[in-house]
DNA sequence: ATGAGTGCAAAGGCTTTGCATTAGG
DNA sequence: CCTAATGCAAAGCCTTTGCACTCAT
């Protein structure tokens, strides 16, 4: 288990950044959260926050590589904790519907042949693959 | 090989709408690039076009499922024609400096097997899968 | 005291919408 | 003719930025 509040603070540190009651609540936030959350979901939570900080500490937070922002296929944004601070490589599940978004994980073989060919694929294109992202796309429990 | 104007031109009419000049032009321009296009690009390559009914014009094509809209990791829109019109799936390698996309595919094989995979990760959790969608973010050779 | 962090409000930038005009059938 | 389509301009909406105030060190 990695501690990510120690990490989070150090990389903020390292950056002549602290670490803040705002920051820390939002990477509680993120922590406790199955999937990446909305803006306005982040803020529900967190009724004395103020918009413009949240955004303003997730970009920050996203620069040192604590927080990794994904845009939906609805054009918003959301939040999670990078990965690599999890230690779970995961994918989405997007509702078309309602925007909700969920994480799932690939069985691990798969995802493995899933990478080496993804390595292949940019090696042969002499792309420089920094990641990659895997969306399922359709209609969640609740919309259908 | 699909006839993709005449796709285009029947679906439009059974929405009770016109396959008109620009809408045409639109659909030739989305089918004579190897990658989605984004709104500026689109535009360039119409002089006389006006951005409103680049919009509207893509959004109609969109509901009658000729055209696909994709959000870039830049959160721009990107267009492309219904991968169901192309016969052609395939997925995007986005590069995180300049935002251009492009397309790739998978070994048949593994495009096999990742399919499956995610019709069980789907069925396990009870949504409704529509599509799937993979990207590769990295750097593109320019952007190196 | 000094610079980072915060919150309010205003500005930005892509996308959508209102409305009068044009044109396709 | 009649309705869809077009283009211009204005409005929307998420996100970013300016600025003065607050807080931690």
């Amino acid at each position: 288990m990695i501690d990510i509040h120690g990490v989070a603070e150090s990389r903020l540190r390292a950056d002549g950044q602290r670490y803040t009651r705002n920051r820390r609540a939002i990477v509680e936030s993120l922590e406790q959260t199955d999937g990446p959350l909305s803006l306005p979901q982040l803020l529900q939570r967190h009724g004395q926050l103020a918009q413009s900080s949240a955004y303003r500490n997730l970009s920050i937070l996203e620069a040192v590589g604590v927080v990794h922002r994904i845009i939906a296929s609805d054009g918003f944004a959301r939040f999670e904790l990078a990965q690599e601070l999890t230690e779970h490589h995961h994918h989405h599940r997007i509702c078309s519907s309602c925007g909700r978004v969920e994480d799932f994980t690939l069985p691990a073989a798969l995802e493995t042949s899933l990478e080496q060919a993804l390595k292949r694929v940019a090696a042969r294109s002499s792309f420089r693959v920094a990641s990659h992202q895997l969306d399922l796309i359709g209609l969640c429990p609740a919309c259908t």
